[in-house]
DNA sequence: ACCTGAACACCGTTCAAGT
DNA sequence: ACCTGAACACCGTTCAAGT
């Protein structure tokens, strides 16, 4: 159900696969422990290239944030199956999906901002995953539905736009990623017919 | 009631002062058209002073902010008195308060995102000003609280929180203000006791 | 077809020299 | 006490020269 989500690409060069293998594994060090905003030439430099290699590849930071990420839309559609699936009363099956969210997207400082922008933004290289998200958020909302827990007219595009905005907030202000909890605690009583359950 | 907000600054020479009016007039002009990010050496340029000088007035980018946004925090004191103040029901009372937060907050491309950071950082400038908004979201909380309208627990911070995050995210992407509504109704819902007002 | 690395433009920051 | 502007470090981006 799950192959890699990525996109088609026409096969490189071995020496280009090389480099371009290279240039995601260093990016994805360098992000997880600078953010997203870490420094292209840094990451050329200690991928052992020079940055026109590196521009070649990915003519923009979005491009290769997008590269980084490939995984990220997997598990995402891993996180929201399992969701859906679940026996879970609605509030907690929805819950944790949102929780995993935000934990996932926490890991890249600065990602969560980027993944918001996209959201809306067709021309970005990141919004494709932001339709994998709306689409397994809609998966998620749509069991809930079913067991008549959602209130009427609650929008997956509005609902996954608050909380890659709550993810945001959690991660540019200084927070920790249970400080989360409350926040999403308000979207929840605020999409749920019921909040007791 | 609202003087001025702005702390106590002791007075500077005359030709001191006219250049930090100059600065602070031509950022504020700047971060209309170009945003928060705009290039602060291109604001020395057009305001005729040296890197040095702006500087010297304002160490870092978020102190400049922090100076044209000073008439904002009036206007935020003003905005939740009136919403407090309101014999609106609750629910529109406080959407219009949202809303208006959301509106002031957009005037400057990418402020929202300064906000949303300096939100739980008692070393940013800009905490002050998040401290008032908290303060002004209490006391907008509170007279609807005490119309018995409020669900338990509804913490002003966390809130302010959310809110400023919706504020981002549409500032970040492309969509209009308007857009914002659908948020801060799920918003809404999820803190009153009874959506219906 | 792909890579290298010098070159460029831009930006924030510092500081010695001036008044 | 305050300002100027040259100087520096850094970063993204381009492109001519190489293989």
């Amino acid at each position: 159900m799950s192959t890699t989500t990525g996109v088609e690409r026409k096969p490189l060069r071995a020496d280009a696969q090389r480099n371009y293998d290279k240039i995601v594994e260093t990016a994805r060090a360098m992000f997880r422990e600078r953010g997203a905003d870490a420094s292209l030439d840094e990451i050329a430099k200690r991928a052992g290239v020079g940055p026109g290699t590196l521009y070649r590849h990915f003519p923009t930071r979005e491009a290769l944030i997008d590269a980084v990420m490939r995984d990220w839309a997997d598990r995402i559609n891993a996180d929201s199956d399992e969701a859906a699936a679940s026996e879970l009363p609605p509030r907690e099956a929805l819950s944790g999906w949102f929780s995993k969210f935000v934990e996932n997207v926490g890991i890249y400082h600065g990602a969560a901002a980027k993944v918001m922008a996209a959201m809306d933004d067709p021309a970005s290289p990141i919004y494709r995953k932001c339709q994998i998200l709306v689409g397994a958020n809609q998966k998620v909302l749509d069991s809930v539905r079913d067991k008549g827990a959602l209130r009427d007219g609650v929008d997956a595009r509005e609902v996954m736009r608050i909380v890659s905005g709550i993810a945001t907030v959690v991660d540019q202000s200084g927070i920790g990623a249970d400080d989360a909890e409350p926040m999403l605690a308000i979207v929840l009583d605020g999409i749920l017919v019921d909040p007791s359950d």
